[in-house]
DNA sequence: CGTGACTTTGAGCAGATTCAAGTCTTGTGG
DNA sequence: CCACAAGACTTGAATCTGCTCAAAGTCACG
């Protein structure tokens, strides 16, 4: 018994860390995440998951990679206007949307599980799960606030270092932080259209951080190397990011 | 019988305008709708409603100026994150949220009409309501991703007319426009702090937009003096706003 | 080991900010 | 109903942050 709960433990999937922080989940809700994990695909960087436009089909859930929430000007400027990571859910609303005004896309090469709208029904008949699910976006909407706050009233380095303390949190809610640092699997212009900049100016401010011994960056990994420091440059408060303090048990 | 019918039409208030908008209602939900409007307290103008760190009761209903979400950084520089003008309903989440990531307060003197907890459990009860407050709350987060985009991608004169585009659209469907143009009680200091910019540089952006002929401002009222080329310069597309196109009915 | 995508760097420029002063509005009390 | 005060708007000049354009360097992958 002892080592059933322990292997359930060490496979458990970024889904399912994630649900179990948005609320209390009943063993039968966990076994369905679970299975949701169980069969994914892999998809290349790059690659749309949803076009803007589209009417979306059931719910996507990431399990590997980085995909984003994206819009594109005519004149083919970029706003990324969300990250989705291991453990994100995907439209959720999928059920109540016609038409989606933004599109998604993979940033990096990612896994994915879709959730067909029938068996997202199924999901939303179970009280626990619709109450995480539900509570999840609530962190989703208060991020999305924090970057409006983070693009319209700082500064190119103050952005960049929020950007990197909110990853921070929020990788490490699903396991994927270790030693003060993480895989961060984008590109520079990536941030850039996170972040309203230039990818040029992406560049010098990611040198202005290095210089102030703040991060490094080898490759796709991303060290932190003074998180305290870095927080209190970008006024980083987690509050938003914690389901647990936002919304109510 | 059509004398009602029409009696009902010429007071009805934004709120339930608007609503009827988000979908099929009966006419016991419009009752309920109307009875929330009949009793409305009158606010000033820059009065906090709720404050970060708040646990927010029950729900707010803005029938008359104009109010907003807004945080604060520590060195004083303020983020307007949404407006919320007559119609609009502010913390349907109540029930799920237990501390505000940010603050709501007044740009003009405003009414609002407050529904406590166990009233807005109520409505919640309808299902028409329900779905209406859904929708409603849907094409707010389609707003706030197009503001995303306006202050991470746009020019400072863009987004000014981009936001003029908005409240326009908004404005109408709660009849609070006239000849191309609506009241628009807020300083150049709350545009600011709307868009990311400076007050100072608001100002000239405003100049440039009347000069081209694209607006007039006396007073607090507002005149679109050429709405389609505004929509042009912006890169506008009402899309987002329309409930009915975004939700299915 | 070459090719394409990404990163880095420089130089010049443009958009936006800051600071400051002066003007216009608006609301209030006398 | 006028005068005043406070806040909001306007304008100029200097500065700074971030952008554009361009070229060279680096890295990953076939």
């Amino acid at each position: 018994m002892r080592l059933m709960v322990s292997d359930r433990a060490v496979t458990r999937g970024p889904l399912l860390r994630k649900l179990q922080l948005c609320g209390p989940l009943q063993e039968a809700d966990e076994d369905i995440l679970a299975g949701i994990e169980a069969s994914t695909r892999a998809v290349p960087a790059g690659a749309d998951l949803i076009r803007e436009g589209d009417r979306p089909e059931g719910m996507i859930v990431i399990t590997e990679g980085f995909a984003c929430r994206y819009k594109l000007r005519e004149n083919g400027a970029r706003q990324i206007m969300a990250y989705l990571i291991p453990g994100d859910v995907c439209d959720l609303d999928a059920s109540v949307v016609n038409r989606m005004d933004h599109a998604v896309g993979t940033l990096s090469a990612c896994r994915m599980a879709r959730v067909a709208q029938d068996n997202g029904r199924d999901l939303l008949r179970r009280p626990a799960l619709t109450q995480a699910l539900q509570t999840a976006a609530l962190v989703d909407g208060a991020t999305l606030r924090e970057w409006l706050v983070n693009i319209g009233r700082r500064s190119a380095v103050e952005r960049l270092a929020h950007l990197f303390c909110e990853l921070f949190v929020r990788l490490s809610a699903v396991g994927l932080t270790s030693e003060n640092g993480y895989d961060l699997p984008i590109t520079q212009i990536d941030l850039a259209d996170t972040t309203g900049m230039t990818s040029v100016h992406v560049n010098r401010s990611l040198g202005e951080l290095k210089r102030a011994g703040l991060i490094e960056r080898r490759g796709k990994r991303l060290t932190l190397r003074d998180l305290p420091h870095l927080m209190e440059v970008a006024e980083f408060r987690a509050d938003y990011l914690h389901p647990m303090d936002l919304a109510l048990a």
